[in-house]
DNA sequence: ATGAAAGCGCTAACAC
DNA sequence: GTGTTAGCGCTTTCAT
């Protein structure tokens, strides 16, 4: 039923035998390429029209040695992060009519293996490798084309891994809370183990540094990735004697920050007037229905995807691709959790 | 750098001439066709091995006239619901070592019908169209290969859609809110203009009547898919005279759900004590963060990929494609949101 | 048990 | 201008 016409479909041969002329005539009469006299051309045009005649990609593949096809491996399955990194891959790709073949690698490094295989058995002519934790992974090796590497870092300093700049990003954060007047900055992290954990706090460390301020342990709260984490430390935060509390928290991530805004709320902290929040991601689900809205870093996943597919491009056209790791600025999105009414009004009033 | 040994990749040629064979006997060696001595088979494939062969996959496909791939349209830029769509379109490809080449038509429908071109020139074995509204959309007509449309139906008749059971779904809950003891039940909705709230607003309605109550009116909150508007509405419930309450709530989704338990809560109505709620989705983000967590109705969409891949894969293989629309059933996964603490007692001491 | 040859659908180079 | 030919890399008869 769903299955049409089982005639078999035509060729060039079948549109060429229509329009009365050969095989080649049709190929050029239909590229436009060579010398064709514009009668025959339209003839050819409107014989394949006739017939529904769709060039098969294959056989110009095989005989060009481009499959105008990138393979885009996700090391983890693929989840909120992938999103907007594939829509800018596709962004990119796409405007060069190049596809994309999507393989899933679930984190288990045999199952990728056979996907690396079955790209390069498909000739891609490039493979994009992603994944959402920021420490390095391995090297998919030396491969007959080219690899970019993003958001996940590869441990090969000879491949191109482009990611977003943790430290640019935290140091946004930071500045802004100084910006608004905040004094006592605490942050909240997910797990140790998790770079992102590291390097946010190490780079919240230096920013306060290079400000003359501290970071103090007792305001370094490490945890999970989850809103309820954020809520305990709240908890925690607001636990303490009214001089030693922060006034401002830089969170790693969004989910976090909803859970710190959440939990100071319900500690009756205010949000942003005693203290401000500011959070990472810029993911809208946390951000918007967060009361009040987060201002957080927006990581810029999509320009970042764009990015390294227009990277992976230059090497198929043949332009040299280079090598170690590239970060892209990450952007402050100002919202009502971090600045408080009396700033609001200074610069209300001197714009004014 | 990256672009390694610029060498051409090796042809079955090129190991025949390694092996000191034809190229016909390496195509039976390696696929492990026809009679070939054994000593001749591994001889070959020490070559093959060797020269780092890879078959052209492009090369088969143009003869066998299977290319082992099939497309996957999505028409809304694939979000949260794509996500576990997608890897249980995955599983079942997967497993027949098919690839996915993914197109996001973005709602547009240029966009769109320039995809499906792309696809049919790459000779894909079939399509899956996919996209958020459940709302039927254009079908892509008759197509030289299979389709299925899944989450969305096809406005056609004569194409196959699969997706899941919206009233079914809503019976779940409702029958649980009602195992439970609750008899004055609520409908929170989203947007009018989606069927979702549309069908299962009727679908609660009728499920009310078959138990002998009713949905009244007033207790029917149409607004928007947002926890602001659950929570808005929780405090709409929650102002209403103490004996005209609700005292279970059915939301049209997870995020209205926790906003609708946010609100309950802070409006000082016990949760699930005095008013047990509801969801739709199961999804993780929302059902565990919120206080107390969300009981839920499961469209099982990964079940739902996997399945309509399957039927896919099937039709590929020449079995015929139904046409119409499949509903596959949805899940109630219970929470905490919804069972008052007597009626797990009660639940307790009937196991003891 | 292995080799030779034809051909999948298309394009590019060379005839005419 | 248009037709003819060869060949991209592979598989599959059909000989031997």
């Amino acid at each position: 039923m769903a299955r049409s016409s089982s005639a078999a479909v035509p060729t060039v041969r079948d549109v060429a035998r229509l329009a009365g002329v050969s095989p080649g005539t049709v190929s050029k009469a239909l590229n436009g390429q060579g010398q064709l006299r514009p009668e025959t051309r339209s003839r050819v045009q409107a014989a394949a029209e006739n017939l529904g005649f769709r060039p098969n990609q294959l056989a110009r593949s095989l005989l060009s040695g481009r499959t105008y096809t990138v393979g885009v491996l996700t090391s983890d399955h693929f989840g909120r992060f992938s999103m907007p990194l594939m829509e800018g891959i596709e962004d990119s790709l796409g405007a060069c009519h190049v596809s994309t073949l999507l393989c899933d690698g679930r984190g288990d490094s045999i199952r990728e293996q056979h996907y690396v295989t079955e790209l390069l058995n498909r000739r891609v002519d490039g493979i994009v490798v992603t994944g959402r934790r920021t420490d390095a992974r391995p090297s998919l090796g030396r491969l007959p084309v080219p690899v970019v590497y993003v958001l996940i870092r590869s441990a090969a300093s000879h491949d191109l891994s482009v990611t977003y700049d943790d430290r640019q990003g935290t140091e946004l954060a930071i500045s802004h809370l100084l910006a608004v007047g905040r004094t006592h900055i605490g942050y909240v992290g997910g797990p140790e183990r998790h770079l992102a954990t590291r390097t946010r706090r190490e780079a919240t460390d230096d920013a306060l540094r290079a400000a003359g301020l501290t970071l103090r342990s007792t305001d370094v709260l490490i945890g999970e990735w989850s809103e309820a984490w954020g809520r305990a430390a709240a908890a925690l935060m607001a636990n303490r004697p009214r001089g030693q509390r922060v006034d401002g928290v830089f969170c790693a991530s969004d989910q976090i920050a909803r859970g710190v805004v959440d939990g100071m709320r319900e500690a009756g902290i205010a949000v942003p007037e005693e203290t401000s929040v500011v959070g990472f991601d810029n993911w809208d689900v946390m951000t918007e229905a967060s009361r009040p809205p987060l201002t957080t870093v927006d990581p810029c996943l999509s320009k970042l995807g764009q990015f390294a597919a227009s990277q992976l491009l230059n090497a198929i056209e043949g332009r040299e691709l280079g090598s170690g790791t590239l970060l892209l600025p990450c952007e402050l999105v100002v919202r009502d959790s971090s600045v408080p009414v009396l700033t609001r009004q200074a610069e209300a009033a001197s714009v004014a």
